[in-house]
DNA sequence: CGACTCCTTTTTGCATACAATATGCGAATC
DNA sequence: GATTCGCATATTGTATGCAAAAAGGAGTCG
């Protein structure tokens, strides 16, 4: 990717929001982007030097990009040694869902109570959409109504501090890449739990919402252990797509 | 974040390694001490210059520390024009407890559950004490005995991602300063509270200690916000009590 | 009297240079 | 032959320099 000059490093794609002009924070996104999408995948020394060359960046704004990163949790600094993507053991995955079902339990109450009804509405909408999609077997569309519902409950709990943390600890679970490994009866189950997550809402029952989402990432955390086992300790995954180094 | 000491990745050294001395991160605690004790107060703008000559640092490693506070939610950065004390609106703060609350809840249902009698022995123990110092009027004491048995029902959930998460919201709210402002009524009750704790901890009820955690924490919450509206728009503390600029 | 513009000063952002620390390899020693 | 010491190299940590953006102020015009 021959990068044009003035174009900073995240401003690629639609959903970019408005241009950054700040380089470490454009860095930051990036090598988020990079270590959720699994190009830089747990455990991955991150040399300076390098990815100075393959951003196009100097050390200065990579090394406050890294630290954000680490204060957030993605990446690890070893003093003297450089930073790492973190790698999280069975047991941080196990108190990360831990925390994560009483974040979503806390969502889901307040959701039930400051939902406005053309949101609920919307939600319902969404859940029909994504009732199709299983029925589909669409995976991907599946995952995309999934992803936008639990966004919009999110979002009804009206609660900026909450929704940032939520945020935060799932950025950090996503590097596990767990996905695309539901079989049959788990989806039918995960589907089940939406039905039984909307009409909570709507009845605006917060402890019966709470209780559902806690149970459904019950069951969640249940698949990604056992992916986990499954694939062990993986192969690092090749950091290649990311551009090749400027030739100086 | 940092403190990870316990953690190497590798190998633990069974010796205490010799103090690190990474001056960001050096940097960092010193700014998150001077902004919890207020020297530092909300909406103070944080000229880099000014900083750097009052610790004695380049800027590389202030900027670095800033970017880590900022990801911690301590500092606000207005690109192009520095950063500032996060300052916390009413809303925020009662966003912040309302969170506060589910994490509070949740470590008292896992205290309750993975607490060793030991732990509970000592917390009983410390509850004395803080009887106590209660009992003596002895401001400063109970304050440290009741931030210790928090600090112990926190360590007996043994979740560190959920510690560190409680961790940081604690931290953010303590630049509020609210404190010492504990009219006799409201004292006795936060100690009654304390008692319900004790007990239900000793039952193991962890529903219970979650329920009284989240009333003693909405209790906390209304004197806060009745101490943030008397405060009104308080004057910003003078920044004296760093050491005065190098002269070069 | 107020608003606007242009210019100076200040401050932030980035790049690079220099210093400190870790790492790897080879030689010397036991 | 294995271990250890020491040196060479690589990498991180810190300081400084330079450029761009913002803030402040003087002067001018409406």
């Amino acid at each position: 990717m021959q990068a044009d000059e003035g174009r900073p490093i995240g401003a690629r794609g639609a959903v970019a929001a408005v241009n950054r002009q700040v380089l470490h924070e454009a860095v930051a996104d990036q090598l988020r982007d990079l270590i959720t999408e699994g190009v830089l995948g747990p455990g991955a020394h991150l040399n300076e030097r390098v990815l100075c060359g393959q951003l196009r960046v100097s050390r200065t704004p990579l090394r406050e990009a890294l630290r954000t990163l680490a204060a957030e949790g993605m990446v690890e600094l070893l003093p003297n040694r450089g930073a790492m993507v973190a790698a999280l053991s069975r047991r941080d995955v196990e108190h990360a869902f831990e925390l994560m079902g009483a974040l979503e339990a806390l969502a889901g109450e307040l959701a039930a109570r400051r939902a406005t009804p053309a949101e609920i509405d919307e939600i319902r909408a969404l859940h029909v959409e994504m009732l199709a999609a299983h029925a589909r077997r669409d995976l991907p569309a599946y995952y995309r109504f999934n992803r936008d519902i639990h966004r919009r409950i999110a979002a009804c709990a009206r609660n900026p501090v909450l929704d940032e943390t939520h945020e935060r600890l799932n950025a950090r679970l996503q590097a596990l890449r767990f996905r695309s490994n539901l079989n049959r009866d788990k989806w039918d189950t995960a589907v089940e739990e939406h039905g039984d997550m909307v009409d909570a809402l709507v009845d605006r029952d917060g402890a019966r919402l709470g209780s559902v989402l806690r149970t459904h990432l019950q069951n969640k955390l249940a698949a990604v252990l056992a992916q986990l086992t499954d694939i062990g300790s993986a192969p690092p995954p090749a950091a290649d797509r990311l551009p090749a180094e400027a030739s100086r």
